[in-house]
DNA sequence: GTCTATATGGCGATAGAC
DNA sequence: GTCTATCGCCATATAGAC
């Protein structure tokens, strides 16, 4: 249940965020979405005609906001190692606070690849930029990456997939809770040694 | 459509294994099974009770087939190096071939965790001696690693997320489906040496 | 704007003939 | 074993009162 003193379609928004990040497109049930918003079904239809229009609502800002947060840290004017240090402490745990939603960002787009991916990015160049950034900053510092585009996926792949797979890999591994959470708060400092020597030359 | 000289049985498999792959559980339906496998909805109960106990049979046997590969390859008795080359080189293509299987493992085990967990590893010794393997192996080679379990879960982050997120990459960095390949074919090559360079000592 | 009641369609599952 | 026909339910969406 959302709180009370919001407008009724910030509560709708709200509630659908809680829903289809748990459930997706398919999962996700308008009653569910309803009662978890305190309204009735027919509200919804009210403020947004239909389930898809208020999917996309959703999975836009959603979207937004992950992307960006990673494009701000590393557009920052401090060493790489501080980037990767800031970026996987709050990732990871941001992550692991909030498991659904890259699933729910990948699954999306497989599902509803036609008005999603029209909405992704308009602006191609802050990707853009923010490789350019990555580069120069790292040639001050002595290094040479050929590719800021495979570094900056590394990072992300090495923050986001562990999260996401945590329910296989405590079973395969056979890993308690706690021996899950240790695992993550190693790999906050591990890391970014990790990727640093990764990509010193020899 | 799968082909007509199989026991039904098995066509319902290969049908179910196909859709289940593409639309996961909620996602899929029965009649569109029945379709690709060339036979009436009423059989799919006749074989298999209900949804739930076709999905689980296809679940149990593609995620036993995608964890033993890379248990398999890490296992063998060669340069750590050498594993890394044949399991990217293998396991980045067949993903980008079979994009869906990551996300249907992913999502199988988020929405169904009760039946699913239970199946997953039966015998938890296969990934223990794994890791003992690939410590022993880099031990030889004079590599020191602190934890094989962080080691085996990044290569495994490194190979699977990118292609999983390939519609969400390709968009946001607006990059055509040459330089989608482009870019996988340059991880194959990349990554064995970006993962020994971060296991190595400076 | 918000509700109740209902229309409409689709899906999983079953009955029963062959 | 395989089919056709159908039941019963549930989910999205709409009509219409307040």
């Amino acid at each position: 249940m959302v709180k009370k003193d919001q407008p009724t379609k910030e509560r709708i928004l709200e509630a659908a965020k809680e829903v289809f990040h748990r459930k997706g497109f398919d999962g996700a049930r308008m009653q569910e979405i309803a009662d978890t918003a305190g309204i009735n079904k027919a509200l919804l239809h009210y403020y947004f005609c239909d389930k898809e229009t208020l999917f996309a609502e959703v999975f836009k800002t959603t979207f937004e906001n992950v992307v960006m947060f990673g494009m701000d840290v590393f557009s920052r004017n401090i060493p790489f190692e501080e980037k990767l240090s800031i970026f996987l402490d709050f990732h990871i745990s941001f992550l692991r606070d909030n498991s659904f939603i890259p699933l729910f960002i990948l699954n999306g787009i497989y599902e509803r690849p036609d008005q999603l991916r029209e909405m992704m990015i308009k602006n191609l160049e802050i990707p853009h930029l923010m490789m350019g950034n990555i580069m120069k900053g790292l040639q001050k510092e002595g290094i040479e990456v050929d590719s800021p585009l495979q570094l900056y996926i590394n990072v992300l792949s090495l923050s986001i997939f562990p999260v996401v797979a945590k329910p296989i890999l405590s079973r395969v591994f056979g890993l308690s809770e706690e021996q899950m959470n240790a695992f993550y708060e190693e790999r906050k400092k591990t890391l970014p040694h990790f990727i640093m020597n990764a990509i010193r030359k020899p």
